[in-house]
RNA sequence: GCUGGUGUAGCUCAGCUGGUAGAGCAGCUGAUUUGUAAUCAGCAGGUCGGGGGUUCGAAUCCGUCCACCAGCUCCA
């Protein structure tokens, strides 16, 4: 007999051998019937494992994450299932569960049209009320193999192979007439999948190489109820209407215009007001931090770009004037960063150890010429300012200035409203990068990612690591934010770069009276604008903190004769700096009111005859409701605070 | 760059197997002077993403380029 330790510390003895799907048996019909996986000991298993010694152990149902997972996971082998009983030519490649539902990738001839996917759906729904039942099998690594040779599967034969170096015995799981390779875990049986909806056919490249063949990726979402999944699609729909290139488009932030080229959106007044406002904030409070401020060029000759190595690692990436292989000739490049411009600044005589560390920044332009299928809105885009900065260091100060760099970033982020959203990233580098991506030796990598490691284990933040994200200069930390849609993107990132110092010639002068080569950390603080500014509408639903708002306050005169009053409180905001329209057309208050709230302005105040005999506004605000009869210095104070504290 | 989808008035969308391009909202003009999300009437607005081809005739069919959307790859 063992013991097992269930939820809220019961515990129960069961036959040694007893699998955790007869456990759930034992505890009650419902909760058999909706398990999906299991934990034992902290581990996700499959509920068909048996246990042989004493364990704790947690059944997963849907509600949890990895209950989710499995039953998604099941659901792609559904998808499988039928589209080989549609397209038996059609060749498996993987099908894992995914964040925010499962996908499967197809070798096939023709990708599938969204009619295909109603027919597939429609199988699907059938194997389900078939209801069969999930086999779990394990063969001998040669015994797999040939199986998947005599089934002609030769991507999972590939797979199998390289599992098979293992060792380890490899586990299927068969339903019906229906075999995969899978580790697990699965449902029992395909008739909990109540509600499917596959949502999506793209192309995937096998293994994510570009060089592979692209595949066929079908996406979906599975549900054990059709209930849940019309709530899941109407939450899809909402995140639609957060989307920034929705509401920056409609709010008028931002537009395209197909004649002036793609990654090239052209700043409305209202995005441009918040980016200037933003910009002078982040300038003023850098340069309060001791940060030096330049203005380099946004174009250079072929020859600085080959110093700094962006020559040989970013050709392709880099909007070129002339051309780049006549070397007779001279030849511009557009800047995709400013790291080589701002050392001129540190190169323009020599340095003492006493001026260390040189905070340099800049709100920099940069030009990369991005892919044409990578452009989204202002989140990846072809020209972009972002808040650059290059610290040039002894190696002393490294750490307390990589920390102040973090501080800083962090500072910015939280008065934005974004921070708590942020998830950090150790990106390093991949010694095994086959693109000849990373300058440098493996001594200098290692040191500068233990330099680094060191720093954030002091500092003690929560961080992923990230293999092969590293610039080819060195190791960042990047701070990462993810969209509407859940896709991620970096929004600030901390560098370390111990290379291109000596590229560059740049030294200072040591107590010694050395010469010594600096470390330099290269450093966004609030990110690229664009970017900052599409996170931020979709944050907050495209109603920005009031300090921010590109107009900040409407008056509504009632009538004609309301105007002069409304235009008179209108001034005194005006004075006193903030963002104010009065609404003097001749059309009905309730007509004004609409267009106001559809233009989102944070106070709408309207104007009548009350409000000119008592010399108050009555408000209607975003955030604090209606509040009528508000006597005007009141109103003024209020906003004037709501202003000065950046308030949320 | 690759795979799939989309492109008709400023916006949201009709427009059937090829046969004279439509509506609502927004805009403009006039009337209405009105207290919290749509007052009434009139007017104007389009080389149907661009340029080709097929056809007596193309928004509609075929190729091509461009832009937008989702995903892959790449990246801040």
């Amino acid at each position: 007999m063992i013991k097992v330790m269930l939820k809220d510390g019961v515990v129960k003895e069961y036959e040694s051998g007893t699998t955790v799907a007869e456990v759930a048996k034992s505890l009650g019909a419902g909760l058999y019937k909706s398990m999906c996986a299991c934990k034992i000991n902290g581990n996700v298993c499959d509920v068909r494992t048996p246990l042989t010694e004493d364990c704790e152990l947690a059944i997963l149902t849907f509600d949890n994450v990895d209950g989710k997972k499995a039953f998604w996971h099941t659901t792609s082998h559904i998808l499988a299932q039928a589209v080989k009983r549609l397209y038996p030519e059609a060749k498996f490649a993987i099908g894992p569960a995914i964040d925010t539902g499962f996908y499967y990738d197809f070798d096939v001839e023709k990708p599938f049209s969204p009619e295909d996917l109603e027919k597939i759906t429609a199988e699907m729904k059938k194997i389900v009320k078939e209801g069969l039942e999930l086999e779990k099998f394990e063969l001998s690594p040669d015994e797999a193999v040939k199986l998947l040779e005599e089934k002609d599967e030769p991507y999972k034969v590939e797979l199998c192979k390289e599992h098979a170096d293992k060792g380890e015995p490899i586990s299927f799981y068969k339903q019906g007439e229906f075999i995969d390779l899978c580790a697990g875990p699965h449902l029992m049986s395909v008739a909990p999948v109540k509600a499917i909806k596959l949502t999506a056919c793209t192309g995937a490249y096998w293994r994510g190489n570009q060089n592979n063949r692209q595949l066929c990726r079908v996406y979906g979402v599975s549900f054990p109820k059709a209930s849940m999944l019309e709530e899941h699609l109407k939450m899809l729909e909402e995140a639609k209407e957060r989307d920034h290139n929705k509401i920056g488009r409609e709010l008028e932030y931002f537009t395209t215009v197909d004649y002036v080229g793609q990654g090239l959106p052209v700043l409305l007044p209202k995005g441009a007001r918040v980016i200037q406002l933003l910009q002078r904030w982040v300038e003023d409070v850098e340069q309060s931090k001791g940060c030096l401020l330049t203005k380099t060029p946004l174009l250079a000759k072929r020859e600085l770009y080959k110093i700094s190595g962006h020559w040989d690692h970013y050709l392709d990436g880099m909007f070129v004037l002339g051309d780049p292989y006549d070397e007779e000739k001279e030849c511009f490049a557009l800047r995709p960063m400013t790291c080589p411009f701002q050392y001129q600044v540190f190169l323009n005589k020599q340095r003492s150890y006493r001026e260390l560390p040189m905070r340099l920044t800049e709100t920099s332009t940069l030009f990369r010429n991005e892919a044409s299928g990578e452009m989204h809105g202002l989140i990846r885009v072809r020209q972009f300012t972002i808040s650059e900065g290059h610290y040039i260091l002894r190696p002393d100060q490294l750490e307390e200035e990589f920390k102040n760099c973090l501080e800083l970033a962090k500072y910015f982020l939280d008065t934005v409203g974004l921070l708590e959203n942020c998830t950090f990233r150790f990106s390093q580098w991949d010694p095994e990068n086959k693109n000849n991506k990373y300058e440098g030796t493996k001594e200098q990598w290692e040191e500068s990612q233990a330099v680094m490691k060191k720093i954030l284990d002091h500092i003690g933040l929560d961080y992923e690591i990230g293999i092969d994200e590293a610039a080819f200069y060195g190791p960042k930390l990047d701070i990462q934010y993810k969209n509407v849609f859940g896709k991620e993107d970096t929004i600030v990132t901390i560098q370390i770069d111990m290379l291109e110092a000596e590229r560059f010639g740049m030294y200072y002068i040591d107590k010694d009276g050395q010469k010594k080569i600096p470390y330099i950390i290269h450093r966004t603080s609030l990110g690229c604008y664009e970017r900052t500014l599409a996170y931020m509408l979709e944050r907050f639903n495209g109603v920005l903190p009031l300090w921010l708002a590109p107009e900040q306050v409407r008056l509504l005169p009632i009538k004609s004769v309301h105007n002069e009053y409304a235009q008179s409180i209108a001034d005194k905001l005006t004075a006193l700096g903030m963002r104010v329209t009065v609404d003097s057309r001749e059309e009905n208050i309730g007509p004004k009111i609409k267009n106001a709230r559809l233009e989102r302005i944070p106070y709408i105040l309207v104007i009548g005859d009350n409000e000119v005999a008592s010399n108050t506004v009555t408000i209607r605000s975003r955030k604090r409701g209606e509040m009528p009869n508000t006597p005007v210095d009141e109103f003024i104070n209020m906003v004037k605070t709501e202003v000065d504290t950046k308030e949320k």
